[in-house]
DNA sequence: GCCGTTTTCGGCCCGACTGTTTTCAGTCG
């Protein structure tokens, strides 16, 4: 999200607080100003570009007035709506919303009985008792609000989606285990593969009688540390060394379908899908599809049945985020997303000849185990990633005599050689021509410099006939490190003109390419390539999560390059060879 | 405040759980 994006979302959604703790007539306006603000901060341009193209009035929930608020922040930074809201309202309670428990009528009473301004004056009066002792509050509610305060520090700071798929999937492989659960599945963001997680939300089917032992098991797993809310259907939990939520709803076997839809989300796709339910005469919830007139149940067994009873087509849950796919699924025109099983490779891996921890054989035989590839590339860093034991020109030449003698004991050219070479500070390659020219497959990445504007580095890494890809292209480590900046549009240019790939790195914490850009890579034509970037053997498990970003960004296979034979491969090198006029 | 192959006005997704509310508001998913 750019600066100005992030600062614009975050005066709509303060706008909202003001609107929601001024109560009054109208609650819709706040629920307006809420979605705007998402909307902003999911925009794929700065919002300088809609400004310049008058285009604002096109971003979902912003109309006129809105768009008048859009104009004077472009003009002064500020929106006089806002500046005028503040002198309504204790702004510096307006973030305590955020906070499980403080709700806007909770803060209401709280500022105009006690006159407290500030969070820590808040924080003094749950403790002395003040808070406790007004109508309306009591010793449980004071408890929940000083829990919500302990732990917001930590739910800021949203989970690594691979860390959340591995407590996830304990928590399910374990309900599947119990005799009278009949389907288990994670839910929410997990099951949609955001980067990022806020909660493990799990959906179970058990029969009526059997409610209640699988709401026990779940609050009496040793992963639990406490019970924040049980109930019949719902039942929420503390998790212990996370210290974050995890979410079950409990539904019967034929209402698995529209318990799954309403419980992946997301929120945003949820409302959009009733809306349009609403209008052709249904009603949709977890429990099922209903015709409004007679009130008569018509489905939701299945998540397909769900979709197909209001003219739809179903979808992946990865494109579940209100983005367009609600038309697109109303059409039948919803593609088909590549899939794990469609990969043939993997393009990028460190071994022992640079910071890896396996030797090349070692590397070799646990893919050629584990995983149905074709071909790997081996990419060792080069000798400006000091700190990665990068290998200079020689090492490169006798990396690629090592990796042709395996491959004869293997009987395959089953491991390319290749290499992940730092782009200098002035967009030249780390490697000499001559060694470049002789590797299979060569990713350029940026390792330093990583502040500045990179545009013209990568530009020019992309001009080069020996680069086939761009490694993580932006740089960012997910709750580390900003993105550097760059112009993607420009970048983009550059990628399709010279016929180099994008990566989409799976590290976990890189996701670079992230969603959004692989989508835009995907609509420029830009090919993409998805990689683990491994350091070890763990980590080849990665592609699954590429794979997500790569589906979450609307991509089949032939969008990504590594679901293609060696031999087409080949061609996509030849391709930027000719188009780059160099013959070998 | 936004929005419209039914609408330019009159709606705005729909439901679960908790607490002190004595009949449901507030908060959350
Ligand atoms: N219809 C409807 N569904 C909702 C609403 N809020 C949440 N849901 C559904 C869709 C969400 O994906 C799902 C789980 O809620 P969460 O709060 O855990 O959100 P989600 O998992 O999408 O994101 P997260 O990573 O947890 O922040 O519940 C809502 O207001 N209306
Ligand atoms: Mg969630
Ligand atoms: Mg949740
Ligand atoms: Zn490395």
């Amino acid at each position: 999200m750019t600066e100005s994006n992030k600062k614009l979302a975050a005066i709509f959604k303060n706008i909202a607080a003001s609107y929601r703790f001024l109560g009054g007539e109208n609650p819709f306006r706040a629920i307006a100003y809420d979605k705007a603000s998402r909307s902003i901060a999911s925009l794929p341009e700065d919002i300088s570009v809609y400004i310049s193209n008058g285009t604002t009035e096109d971003i979902p929930g912003v109309g006129e007035s809105m768009a008048e608020d859009i104009q004077e922040f472009a003009a002064k930074g500020t929106v006089p709506r806002f500046e005028r809201l503040k002198s309504k309202v204790p702004i510096d309670l307006l973030e305590l919303m955020d906070i499980s428990g403080f709700g806007p009528q909770s803060l209401k009473t709280i500022y105009t009985k006690l006159h407290l301004q500030t969070k820590d004056e808040i924080v003094d009066a749950l403790k002395d008792g003040t808070i406790a002792r007004l109508y309306g509050f009591g010793a449980k509610k004071v408890e929940t609000m000083m829990r919500g305060l302990k732990l917001h520090k930590t739910i800021e700071n949203r989970m690594l989606l691979w860390e959340a798929l591995e407590v996830g999937n304990k928590i399910v492989t374990a309900f599947e285990k119990l005799p009278f659960v009949q389907k288990a599945a994670l839910a929410g963001s997990l099951r949609r593969g955001r980067e990022t997680i806020g909660d493990i939300d799990v959906l179970v089917a058990v029969l009526d009688k059997d409610r209640k032992k699988v709401a026990d098991h779940f609050t009496k797993q040793d992963v639990a540390a406490r019970i924040l809310v049980k109930g019949d259907t719902k039942v929420s939990i503390l998790l212990k060394d996370l210290k974050r939520q995890a979410d079950l709803r409990i539904v019967t076997p034929d209402e698995w379908g529209s318990a799954l839809q309403y419980f992946t989300g997301s929120k945003e796709h949820n409302i959009h899908l009733r809306t349009k339910a609403r209008d052709m005469g249904f009603k949709v919830s977890e429990y099922g599809v209903f015709e409004i007139q007679s009130g008569r149940r018509v489905g939701g067994a299945t998540e397909k049945e769900v979709y197909n009873l209001l003219g739809m087509q179903l979808m992946p849950a990865e494109m579940r985020e209100d983005k367009g796919e609600i038309g697109l699924a109303a059409m039948h025109r919803i593609p088909k997303l590549v899939e794990l099983s469609d990969i043939k490779g993997d393009l990028q891996m460190h071994s022992t000849w640079s910071d890896g921890i396996k030797t090349l054989e070692e590397i070799a035989s646990y893919v050629i185990q584990n995983f149905p590839y074709d071909y790997i590339a081996m990419t060792d860093h080069s000798k400006a990633s000091r700190i990665a034991k990068g290998m200079d020109e020689e090492g490169f030449l006798r990396q690629i005599k090592a990796i042709r003698e395996l491959n004869s004991k293997l009987g395959k050219n089953f491991i390319k050689s290749g290499a992940e070479v730092d782009v200098l500070a002035d967009g030249s390659l780390d490697l000499s021509e001559e060694v470049l020219s002789q590797l299979d497959w060569v990713t350029a990445s940026i390792h330093s410099g990583l502040r500045s504007n990179n545009t013209d580095r990568l530009i020019k890494a992309c001009e080069s006939p020996w680069v086939h890809c761009i490694g993580h292209p932006t740089g960012r480590l997910i709750g580390r490190r900003e993105p550097y900046p760059v112009d993607f549009k420009r970048l983009l240019e550059a990628a399709k003109e010279t016929g180099t790939a994008l990566e989409v790195n799976a590290q976990p914490n890189r996701m670079d390419l992230n969603d959004e850009l692989a989508r835009q890579a995907r609509e420029a034509g830009v090919m993409l390539v998805i990689s683990t970037d491994s350091h070890s053997p763990e980590n080849f498990s990665y592609m699954k999560i590429g794979v997500t970003v790569a589906r979450r960004a609307w991509c089949t296979a032939d969008n990504i390059l590594n679901t293609r034979s060696w031999n087409e491969i080949e061609k996509f090198i030849r391709n930027k060879q000719k188009t780059m006029k160099v013959h070998a």
